[in-house]
DNA sequence: CCCTTATGTTTGTATGTACAACCATTATTA
DNA sequence: TAATAATGGTTGTACATACAAACATAAGGG
């Protein structure tokens, strides 16, 4: 009945990926979110939360929460930056750099698994096009 | 620095079209996931819960708690399958059905501001494209 | 230098959604 | 037909996520 519904299908598909998804990530103890905030700090290590938000496109609180669990977990640890008070800047601790390999490569054999599954062409033009979707409705 | 990525794209536009679906839906006073659900039970009155879950590709535990809300407001109503006494069926009460017009005139009007947004032809790519996606995904 | 406003973060709370375990009913098979 | 398996639904629980309100600090204007 929805066939033709971007709401549906778009919810369909996402749900669809990211149980797969969260089945890869799994094997770092990290649900996927959680694994892409710390790819993040890991790139960047002292990242404010204000722009871990801007990059995930998360809300703050969300990333509150997010930043929270892997420093429950001793994964990353938060310092108050010395240029602003008010910021966080949140750094990998050691445990969670050695984390680094194992998430790139997940990450890497995700790319490679659904450019396979659904082809080149069709997934590079599927991903390019949620991009421009998202770019075309934040203007306006 | 996910910009290839099929899961933070996904992800990312997914929220996005979701808070603008959530915001015309509530006129109605239903959240866009119910109101789906509400529209699916208009069109079909008497439908399974199973099947419900199936056209939506929801959990029948998702199923079971959107009807109990869709209940509780007298916008549908449960009755055991005469055929099959496990299987429930549900119907729309007269209040739903005056529902019916507003939520599917709402649904035309999402459609055709996406297509406008977006771009006739980018907008019909792009849903093949979700639809593709998880028609794939979903065998093997 | 105070007062107001802006900015980054946090907390309270609410919703969507899944999975696993369970219950009730129906179907199957020994 | 009694025992077992399959099926539809529900409940317990957990997580992702948002929004609004609060809080702390910084910036700018009198």
């Amino acid at each position: 009945m929805f066939e033709r519904c971007l709401y549906f299908n778009l919810n369909a598909l996402t749900r669809k990926v990211n149980r797969i998804w969260e089945s890869e990530f799994r094997q770092t103890g990290l649900s996927a979110p959680h694994a892409y905030v710390m790819r993040l700090v890991l790139s960047e290590p002292g990242i404010s939360q204000k722009h871990l938000a801007e990059e995930l496109h998360l809300d703050p609180s969300t990333v509150t929460r997010f930043v929270d669990a892997l420093a429950e977990r001793r994964l990353v640890r938060r310092d108050t930056s010395h240029t602003d008070r008010r910021s966080a800047a949140v750094f990998p601790t050691a445990e969670g750099k050695r984390l680094q390999k194992k998430l790139e490569k997940i990450g890497e054999g995700l790319f490679q698994a659904m450019q396979t599954r659904l082809g080149d062409k069709h997934f590079q033009e599927l991903v390019s096009a949620l991009r421009e979707a998202r770019s075309t409705l934040e203007k306006s």
